[in-house]
DNA sequence: TCAAAAGTGTTGCTGCTACACCCATGC
DNA sequence: GCATGGGTGTAGCAGCAACACTTTTGA
């Protein structure tokens, strides 16, 4: 019998495989949750919709490739993204041999240069309605959402989706949207206040509706150090 | 300013980087969460301890590389194991461009084919007494540790680590090292009953006390739908 | 007879869920 | 004055943590 390691070296010297990245952005636009997806321009699958992905550099880092990505489709920086996983299925590519690590960030659209996202044929679909996609790319998005309501569920994310000040009404629609069922107010409000990380403003947001919702920011350093976070 | 996926395609023709699998194969033995690791057997870094691992063939899926390698190194087939993540640092490896994708497995070490892991220079370390090893495995091991405890207080997982029969006393302890902290013994007891798909027989072990624990197998149909798992 | 591990219930507390009405305002 | 969305409190219940003693038996 032959040692493994020796087996994979010899392996190794013939393996033709590329590594990409596919991010997922998500969006909170108008009470629903969005997602980015640009129109391939190249073969093959032009013209079908994708989430934003790319090669990785060989001298480059797996997250700061996924950042670069990013960057380069949407003109957002300094954006909390996060590994969800690879996925590697031989055919997942039916073109090529390509195995893909997907990261997911949450980015508040008004920051979004929207020229850009016209100029790369990008668009956002909200997340119960998307088109139909190329490869295993619904299955990314599943498993990022899955992810996604875990997360949200038990530590403060999920904010970068709103503007610096926002409202409860606000908040909990994200909530809603995220995890795609509806929360009692009263309870949602309650256990925000007994986490203690919201700074109620004396300002009102009067564009929802007639009497005005209070607006609220985050306290930084509390926020920062929640410890029983739950939703 | 260039379209992204035309500077990637470009690029990618030249890309080099090379994609490896890296098993976490944990056992329970004598009340200790144990580690396997092999030493490696080639230069560079030749007998230093590191994880299973190996690199993926062209036409194979990352899951059933995860899978070649464990059964090539251990013998085990059919393990549940699941993957945890890609690292992929550019100077990871200060050889050469790899990155690797995570796998973790739970396995009996009872099952565990003893002379093949000494043919292959591999041996078990407890968890919390491991040796140095290379690269970022420690990196590894402390992604793979903290999935391992959110999946086992959430899910029954871990009772993979356990021969058929097997007593309460048992179980507990394998909690209890894999969460690395102590569990009251009636709280411990009253959950369990509580998901009901343990079956008591009417057998004792006394191998660890003069009294003897009853033996208990799982209610196959009941654990695999247990709705509210919760240690 | 004693040492060592197995087994067993209760209580108080915390945190969750469920639920209904008044308020402020623009039209 | 009414329609629209914002804001507030309570009570019952479930699940969790904390806690101490008895049982069995081999040596």
């Amino acid at each position: 019998m032959q040692k493994p390691f020796q087996i994979n070296r010899a392996y190794k010297e013939v393996q033709q495989i590329t590594v990409a990245v596919d991010c997922l952005i998500f969006g909170f636009n108008d009470g629903n949750l969005e997602l980015l997806l640009v129109s391939r321009s190249f073969e093959p699958e032009r013209d079908r919709w994708s989430l934003i992905g790319g090669f990785v550099h060989n001298d480059e880092d797996l997250d700061d490739a996924a950042h670069r990505v990013l960057t380069e489709l949407t003109g957002l920086d300094d954006v909390y993204m996060e590994q969800v996983r690879a996925f590697g299925k031989a055919k997942r590519d039916p073109y090529e041999r390509v195995i893909s690590v997907t990261y997911s960030a949450l980015v508040l659209k008004k920051d979004y240069n929207d020229e850009l996202v016209k100029s790369y044929k990008a668009e956002w679909f909200p997340i119960d309605n998307l088109p139909e996609l190329i490869f295993d790319h619904k299955e990314m998005i599943d498993a990022a959402m899955k992810r996604l309501r875990r997360r949200v569920k038990s530590g403060p994310v999920g904010f970068n989706l709103l503007p610096e000040k926002f409202t409860l009404p606000q908040l909990q629609k994200l909530y809603e949207a995220i995890l795609g069922e509806e929360i009692d107010k009263r309870n949602f409000r309650k256990k925000l206040n007994s986490m203690d990380f919201l700074i109620k403003l004396n300002e009102k947001d009067k564009t929802e509706s007639k009497k005005g919702a209070y607006l609220y920011k985050f306290d930084e350093d509390k926020y920062n150090y929640v410890k029983n976070f739950n939703i």
